[in-house]
DNA sequence: TTGACGCGATACCTTTTGGTTTCATATATA
DNA sequence: TATATATGAAACCAAAAGGTATCGCGTCAA
């Protein structure tokens, strides 16, 4: 079973959601990245591990440098997640529609 | 502007997110959700504030008792995260796709 | 009115998280 | 080869998170 834990807990921190909206414009390396921030390399490098661990980006060596990139897939979980919401509001209106219906056949 | 982060920070928490599949099924008190979770009551309520100031849920007073149930409109901020990054995806293939046929003219 | 019930709030504790500094390792390059 | 560059990793720290126990307050019911 997949666990979406590690994809939420990924998301839950600003920081790590700004590096995904910068890597949904272009690839960054590592240093890249940390050029954005306010924070040393190491603590960007622990989110980055962070967005790893949540599927949400891929990393490619270049040499010595360590490319980092979106991963569309990871986004499934949340997708599935929120699907399950949407389909559950989906269903409840139309319940509601139902029994508005029932009721006017009842006139 | 509507911040999203107290709406990706409650969902970072696996009970919480169990919390909200449970209410998708029936509104709830307190002791109710309680009941389903091995840890106080006080943990539980603790957990129902971040998905209040989240916007996930609402409650309401019915005599002593305060009832729990899911907000639709406090998913938006997900949906709206999510739909950024499929639009992305979506500009992406589109790109690849003109590339390709511009590519093709090209024989 | 007097308990019992449902809840809110606070103090307290332990673990996790987000940051730093520092050092080691691998790769490019003069 | 020697040096600079890009990163990995570990030790450390303060603050936040997730839990407990406890007390107080409004509401229901006998």
């Amino acid at each position: 079973m997949i666990t979406e834990q590690p994809t939420f807990k990924a998301l839950a921190d600003p920081t790590r959601r700004e590096i995904l909206r910068q890597l949904s414009e272009t690839d960054m390396t590592i240093a890249q990245v940390s050029d954005n921030f306010d924070m040393t390399r190491a603590a960007v490098k622990k989110h980055l591990t962070v967005l790893n661990d949540g599927g949400l980006i891929t990393v490619r060596t270049r040499g010595r440098e360590r490319v980092n990139a979106l991963n569309p897939e990871g986004f499934a979980p949340v997708r599935d997640w929120l699907n399950f919401f949407e389909q559950f509001w989906d269903d409840r209106l139309t319940d509601l529609k139902s029994a508005i219906e029932k009721d006017h056949s009842d006139d």
